[in-house]
RNA sequence: GCGGGGGUCGCCGAGCAUGGCCAAAGGCGCAGGCUUCAGGAGCCUGUCCUGUAGAGGUUCGUGGGUUCAAAUCCCACCCCCCGCACCA
């Protein structure tokens, strides 16, 4: 970093971290107040100027937003910023989203005076501990939180056009719904049916990840239920392999749990008792008969339903009867947990009797072979369980060899002969036919379970499956509605293009999505009002209503007057203005303004969210835009960040390691957070935050404010005649170029950290560069080289724009430029600055330079003088002619020489020439194309000019004398004769 | 299982889509020096190995291959992270 202190000719006072905190926020407040005084980012129609419409998903008032929703808002803002600046019409509005049930939740937890979420409430949330009774209200929760989020916003600088904002539960709101689902529903895309899901029986509540217990995802799976009889007694026997009843010995009962014979449907079953509930939710009509202990059975003998042969109950511990039906078929052969219950029952002769078994019976249930797997015996069960030493039936590891034998015989097993008509399949096809079958003969049924049970509710009760009857879904199944999708996201473009991949995935992949819920806030569905529209369905096209939102608080419709007939209108052009407006009770000039500016800043141009709304939101968003705008209309662009780090781990709630906003903000600063947050990763990465992050960001924009003060106070001009400027000058001012260009592109592609590298570390070596080459000229050269400090800080202040904006205001308004920064162009390259030829002697003052470190480094010795000898002129020739031929093909000794000698000049010492060629062939052939190119255009360097012009910064460096010569000076001292060395870009090198 | 992303010099992290000034940017850390009343900060130098002349050697998950040339292209393998829904 530049030294201010270097600087002798100003006269700095030195800001403390401290005070330039206080700086920030003094500026952070002036500038927000000036932009909103002056209205800047409030977006209306202008016909002259080209639009772009960016949103970013709306916050969920539930806490309030951390540093790592920041990236993504921040994201959008600076996306926003630099549209603005290239001269667009930019319109970023917001809103919040009040849809679903957790704020309803919370604030039933906080009346509850849930302990974690007090804690939260008052340590994390900074909320005074008076107002949490408040806050039991879900309205006034949602409410709190929504002005805090609003305010984060504001004070972090987000040019954001307020006169937009709205709430999901806004009964406006609730009519645009109204009509995105009669939408839908005309274009055939609601249908209904049944679903299992994951049920809290105590809420009455349907439960995904985020409502359990550790926030685990409830795993539904479909057991199959086969009946063995005992008269008209059925014992359901849950199983995910009913392929296996060929193989089935005996039935597993838990001797010491109750069981039930209960009437389900038209049916007597024996189940556990706690599997009467889940009958019940499974939409099974249960009444229990008898209530008895699962010993009672024990001995009692029944029929395989597959095989008709008769085979007893026997007594397990391993029966959970929390699982399914709490009734086990016993495979000894291919079950490890079966086969080692059944031997543990055969060791202990005691318990036997306890049952009333003997010992002949249990002897007679002998394993059956009926799945052929390579690898494995004919009892892969008792491979398993011998080679992972189990022992007992309640041995963890039992679990695995289960998997293993599974994986095996899933894949490779193939069904015996014993297997009836099912001999020969794959296990694999036999597991599905076997179902049907027993199904279609009614020998079997279904039930549905939690696989990785038990799955808690966060109030600690253990979830059940349920099927919700007549649920309402969005049919994403629909293959013509999948084409407009993928039709939609071929034309779009996606940032970062990696992820492109998974949205086709992701479409191909969704089905019916259940799209309302009984309980939380929301819109209703307009056809059956005991539905509520939950909160990814009421999300999708809202952009829409940005646009015309403005107009409906301006002119206070009721929301009476927004009829179906007036978003048909203002949305798809549909109808007479004149005569909607007549129904609706309502000025025809205002659904004209309405649909005027909706199909002014529609479509929208980019939608910035969090990636991990990718496989949902996102998606539906495409699906629904194609399903009720026309083509023209269709998104144009998604963006998506990935999340925040604290010190290595995710930032989240329930790892209680996040930094609110506004938290963050107060401490580091609006800028410097806002350059945390988009400095460390790219797009598709997390980003890594931490405070010695925003730490050295905000001392990073300290010394570029207290160098631009400095600058700035100077009389220094803006402009300098062209022919004053110096070769290092035009050095900063090509590089300059370079980096504009860079910062451009990368902008264009939001790669905002590439930018920020080029603006603030790229650019910045550069121009620290620059400072030490002009430090022994500085006083001569005032004024040239204060416009050329200007002219970088120019450029480097409208790039940082987009990221800080607030210091970049400031810095602007110092640099005396004229108007807001923020609504200032972005710089463009200027190509007439680039020039390569000051780059190459800058390159090779560089690497003079270093070689000359590098040989004091190895000789360990300290240079007096140190000699410079440039190339002739006939090895430029030579190295150039070469490069010549090399560019049209690898360059070959004898053939280049041949051509060397014809010429006059060179044939005098063709020894050195030949010598010389040698060294440079390598070069030469290696050499990029384009390099070479560039080398070609430019002839040979003025090389002795070049280290000349550099002798007093050498000087200054190597803290010795320098001197420079051309290699066939006949003045130059050469005592050891290391000018013959010389070759074009390497001058020989003699120190002394 | 299916799908997506990724493995770089102590750490973080560029570069790899357009192979070649790549021993590989930058930051942090570490070591030495300077500046400073002091604290912090700043500045200079070094930081894979070897080297008393600008050099050489070995590196970019592992193993192959393509090429005059590979961190970069191709193939196989190993390891890590994320998503799979009814919920924001």
């Amino acid at each position: 970093m530049f030294s201010v202190r270097d600087n002798k000719t100003f006269n700095t006072p030195r800001i403390h971290s401290k005070s330039f905190m206080e700086f920030l926020k003094a500026i952070e407040e002036k500038w927000q107040g000036k932009w909103e005084k002056a209205k800047i980012f409030e977006a209306d129609p202008d016909p002259k100027k080209p639009k772009y419409f960016i949103t970013v998903a709306y916050p969920y008032p539930n806490s309030p937003q951390h540093i790592g929703h920041g990236r993504t808002y921040t994201l959008a803002d600076v996306h926003a910023r630099y549209m603005r600046m290239r001269g667009y019409n930019v319109l970023l509005p917001m809103a919040f989203h009040y849809t679903g049930t957790p704020v309803l939740a919370m604030a039933k937890r906080l009346a509850d005076n849930d302990k974690n979420l007090i804690h939260d409430f008052i340590k994390v949330y900074k909320i005074p501990e008076e107002k949490l009774k408040e806050l039991t209200d879900p309205m006034a929760m949602a409410w709190h939180f929504h002005q805090e989020i609003k305010t984060g916003m504001k004070e972090i600088g987000y040019s954001i056009d307020w006169r937009r904002e709205f709430t999901t539960i806004d009964p406006h709101y609730n009519r645009f719904i109204e009509w995105q689902f009669q939408k839908l529903r005309q274009a055939g895309y609601i249908s209904r049916g049944s679903h299992p899901v994951g049920w809290c029986p105590k809420d009455g509540n349907p439960v995904g990840q985020h409502d359990t217990v550790g926030d685990v995802e409830p795993e539904i799976a479909e057991f199959t239920l086969i009946k063995f009889k005992q008269n008209n007694l059925a014992f359901p026997t849950a199983t995910l392999r009913p392929e296996t009843i060929f193989g089935v010995t005996n039935i597993w009962l838990n001797p010491n749990t109750k069981y039930v014979k209960a009437t389900v449907d038209d049916e007597q079953w024996i189940v556990s008792k706690e599997c009467v509930e889940k009958l019940t939710h499974l939409n099974r009509k249960v009444k229990v008969l008898e209530t008895f202990e699962g010993k009672k059975l024990v001995g009692h003998y029944v029929e395989n339903p597959a095989t008709k042969t008769k085979i007893p109950i026997l007594p397990a511990d391993f029966v959970d009867p929390k699982n399914a039906t709490g009734v086990v078929m016993s495979v000894p052969g291919h079950a490890p947990y079966d086969y080692v219950a059944l031997e543990n029952l055969g060791k202990t002769p005691s318990q036997l009797k306890e049952y009333g078994l003997t010992p002949e019976t249990i002897e007679s249930v002998k394993p059956i072979s009926l799945i052929e797997v390579p690898g494995y015996s004919e009892i892969p069960a008792a491979d398993a369980v011998k080679k992972m030493n189990i022992k007992e039936q309640t041995d963890p590891k039992l679990e695995e060899a289960t998997k293993e034998v599974y994986r095996h015989e899933f894949h490779n097993g193939k069904m015996k002969p014993n297997t009836g008509k099912y001999s020969g399949l794959s296990v694999n096809e036999a597991k599905e036919k076997v179902k049907q079958d027993l199904i279609a003969e009614g020998k079997a049924t279904t039930m549905y379970e939690l696989l990785n049970r038990p799955v808690l509710c966060r109030c600690k009760t253990e979830c059940i499956v349920k099927i919700v009857q007549d649920q309402w879904f969005i049919d994403y199944g629909k293959q013509e509605w999948k084409a407009l999708a993928h039709k939609n996201l071929d034309e779009m473009e996606i940032l970062p293009e990696e992820l492109r991949s998974e949205f086709n995935n992701v479409i191909d992949w969704l089905h019916e999505k259940a799209c309302a819920r009984k309980s939380g806030m929301g819109t209703r569905l307009p056809w059956d009002k005991n539905w509520i529209i939950e909160s990814l369905s009421d999300s999708t096209i809202y952009m829409a209503y940005y646009t015309i939102v403005k107009h409906i608080k301006e002119h206070k419709l009721q929301p009476a007057q927004l009829t179906d007939e007036v978003f048909d209108y203002v949305f798809l052009g549909i109808g007479k203005a004149t005569e909607i407006a007549k129904k609706a009770k309502l000025d025809a000039k205002i659904i004209e303004e309405m649909h005027s500016e909706f199909m002014y800043f529609y479509p929208l141009d980019s939608r910035h969210s969090g990636r991990d709304l990718v496989p949902n939101h996102l998606t539906f968003m495409i699906f629904n835009h194609t399903a009720i705008f026309p083509e023209k209309l269709w998104p144009r662009q998604i963006a998506t960040n990935g999340s925040v780090m604290m010190e290595g781990a995710k930032m989240s709630k329930s790892f209680g390691n996040i930094i609110p906003l506004r938290e963050g903000v107060a401490k580091f600063g609006a800028d410097p957070i806002r350059l945390s947050v988009l400095s460390t990763a790219e797009l598709l990465q997390d980003a890594e935050f931490s405070p010695a992050i925003a730490k050295s960001m905000r001392e990073r924009l300290e010394r570029i404010y207290k160098f631009t003060s400095e600058v700035a106070k100077s009389s220094g001009n803006a402009k300098t005649s062209q022919n004053l400027l110096t070769a290092i000058d035009r050095w900063m001012l090509s590089r300059l170029q370079e980096h504009i260009r860079k910062a451009t592109e990368a902008m264009d592609k939001l790669a905002v950290r590439k930018t920020i590298n080029s603006v603030l570390y790229m650019l910045e070596q550069d121009f620290q560069w620059y400072q030490k080459r002009i430090a022994p000229q500085k006083e001569k050269r005032k004024n040239t080289i204060e416009c050329v400090y200007r002219r970088v800080l120019d450029a480097q202040t409208r790039m940082l724009t987009p990221v800080a904006p607030h210091l970049c205001e400031e810095l602007w308004e110092m640099m005396s430029g004229k108007g807001f920064v923020s609504l200032a162009s972005w710089p463009t390259a200027d190509e007439s600055m680039l020039n390569t030829e000051v780059e190459e002697n800058e390159a090779l003052v560089k690497d003079v330079l270093e070689d000359t470190l590098n040989i004091i480094k190895a000789t360990g010795m300290t240079p007096k003088k140190i000699y410079y000898y440039t190339a002739c002129p006939w090895k430029w020739k030579v190295y150039l002619k070469m490069l010549e031929k090399a560019s049209h093909g690898e360059v070959k000794m004898s053939e280049v020489m041949k051509e060397l000698v014809a010429e006059d000049d060179l044939k005098k010492n063709v020894k050195e020439v030949a010598n010389f060629a040698q060294k440079t062939l390598k070069e030469v052939n290696r050499m990029p194309q384009d390099r070479r190119e560039r080398v070609l255009k430019m002839k040979a360097l003025e090389e002795k000019a070049a280290i000349e012009d550099a002798k007093d910064f050498l000087k200054q460096r190597l803290k010795a004398q320098i001197m420079v010569y051309s290699e066939e000076d006949s003045q130059r001292y050469d005592p050891k004769n290391r000018s013959i060395l010389s070759m074009p870009f390497k001058p020989a090198i003699y120190i002394e």
